[in-house]
DNA sequence: AAACGGACTGAAACCGATTTCAGTTCAGGC
DNA sequence: GCCTGAACTGAAATCGGTTTCAGTCCGTTT
């Protein structure tokens, strides 16, 4: 098929002018006469031409890739943004180039050093396990966007559903069937967004006048296990409750198994919501409520944004709604 | 902190030697005085140097990167594996860089062009849409091993569960519960695994010498809704069987949500078994019982290989077990 | 003692692009 | 009619490595 692969100079020759400005036209960098102009890009088709990216790089050009962080791949949360970001990108000439920091700042740190000697042209950070000022600092070395985590300071470097607002109508949807005695299982202590959530709970119970109970507030890791162990550890002293919102899905899924356990039922006797809407959550029994996060949408956002500004365009970036998926996990309190 | 960056000549200029001597050491190609070669090893220790990758690779070395071509990422299955591809090759110098084919064998084939034009070192093949024959010319150009997909001519080209026999293993095991009249929810058509695994079903039912009935074996898509769809399609029209066999967990899940929307309960009436073993598996209500296949290993000893192959250094495959792990979706069948 | 071959070395060419530098052309302003 | 600046161009240097080529040095053979 394609005999031996085109080089500038091929084009240069082929286009009969030199290889500066066959550089030229690819690159936009200074006009050129629209007839070479055209040569050149008819040399280009004809011989089927793409720059090699290793030579571009080397010369001080862009590497044309992406260096994703994300903080564990495997979270399907995660890799639903990975998904996005990866489609995304396909066809842009872009690549992704990934890394899993496994929620260690220590290793997210290094993987960002090691990205740069990889000549990354931009920089996707998923999840939140950095300070903003570290990530305004590697924003300095090169064009950095943040999705998944709550980011303030500069408002279009990153997206993410408001984790608050997302957690409180949750907690609302719950109050609003009628419970008062509302378990939260958090995600990691120190993880931004279980903050934010842990926020937008203890909000939605002190708008509705319900006071805090400090020991229906469990710490979790975003994990099944922890999920089962939180509830198991409710339960098993006794402790009243009448629903449970999960710091996610999964998570919800450990509470649902406890509950079982107990022999209690879903929703009859406590209901259960979740976090993120994986594609699972559907299918458990019974299908799981909960607050929806469009992950493949944030990394197609992602993936948009990180190229425009490496381009300097301007982007806009969607609003992510916060909305309450309603399946059949939650019901109206027993009287 | 690292002011610049050492080049190759700064190397040379410590070490007082030239820097072809320096790339010598550098690759091991041609033999070097001992005692030079601990002057410019020394100097790389003091100037903290890391060849540049993109140098390297227009020169026509290695470029340290791995293309790995993922059917669908977003599969539990398949992230599994490849987080341990990313985490056995963190630290060894070489990256990976994903594709996602979506299961699209021409997709697949595009993925692997633009891999070569990356000059990728190796490439490791996630699941299996492609023929062996393809993957053997794939090989001919650039090192690759497939993972997930049972490869048999050049047996250590590839690591995979024995797809036939981890099968026969569940069928066998629902058999001995005294199962006769077992489902089968397939993946999709004319995908190896659903391949193998209908042949471990069909089998295991023979050997059993239980008649294999057409009408409970249903096409399938490795997902909830086709596993959902496929449950619904023969409890509406009053086909009896007592056991599924879905072919894999998240199928398995859909499965469980359609017999309990007949109110049909999980292992009382029907039992379920899965197939992968993913994490969220122990958690569903009830515990799924499923056949294990170690995704992260098998990430692993694909990452492993590769290296290997690249370098021309022996290296041995790990033998993968295709153990049923029992849990509380089986139970013996109603009398 | 001459010839041979293996260990070891440095200069220079090369990989395929970008970018600087030094012009050349040509239109418009005075 | 001359000057200026913008549009446009090509030669050559450059990025940081690898590899070829042409040797040098030395211990062995014959």
């Amino acid at each position: 098929m394609t005999s031996k692969k085109a080089t500038i100079d091929d084009i240069a020759k082929l286009a009969n002018v030199s290889k500066s400005t066959v550089s030229r036209v690819l690159n936009d960098t200074t006009p050129v006469h629209q007839e070479k102009r055209a040569a050149v890009e008819a040399a280009m088709k004809a011989l089927n031409f793409k720059p090699n990216v290793f030579a571009r790089s080397l010369a001080g050009g862009q590497s044309k890739t992406i260096g994703v962080l994300s903080q564990h791949l495997g979270s399907p949360f995660y890799d639903s943004i990975s998904e996005g970001i990866i489609g995304h990108l396909s066809g842009t000439g872009y690549w992704p180039m990934f890394a899993d920091s496994n929620d260690e700042p220590s290793i997210a740190e290094q993987a960002f050093e090691n990205f740069l000697d990889r000549r990354i042209d931009g920089f996707i950070f998923i999840g939140g396990m950095l300070s903003e000022e570290r990530l305004a600092e590697f924003n300095s070395r090169v064009p950095t966007f943040v999705v998944g985590m709550e980011f303030k300071t500069p408002t279009n470097r990153g997206i993410s559903v408001n984790n608050e607002l997302a957690a409180f109508n949750a907690t609302k949807h719950l109050i609003d069937l009628g419970h008062r005695r509302i378990a939260h299982v958090r995600g990691i202590a120190n993880h931004k967004d279980s903050i934010r959530r842990l926020e937008g709970y203890r909000r939605a119970l002190t708008e509705a006048g319900i006071p805090i109970d400090p020991e229906l507030i469990c710490e979790g890791k975003f994990d099944g296990q922890s999920g089962y162990d939180a509830t198991m550890g409710l339960l098993d002293c006794g402790k009243k409750f009448t629903a449970v919102f999960a710091a996610n899905d999964i998570c919800a899924m450990g509470v649902k198994l406890a509950l079982h356990r107990h022999a209690l039922s879903v929703p009859e006797d406590v209901s259960v919501i979740g976090f993120d809407d994986q594609a699972e959550t559907s299918f458990t029994v019974p299908p799981l409520t909960t607050v929806r996060q469009p992950a493949f949408e944030m990394g197609v956002a992602a993936a948009t944004a990180i190229i425009a500004m490496i381009n300097k365009k301007p982007y806009s970036l969607p609003q992510l709604p916060a909305e309450v998926t309603v399946r059949e996990s939650t019901a109206k309190v027993k009287l």
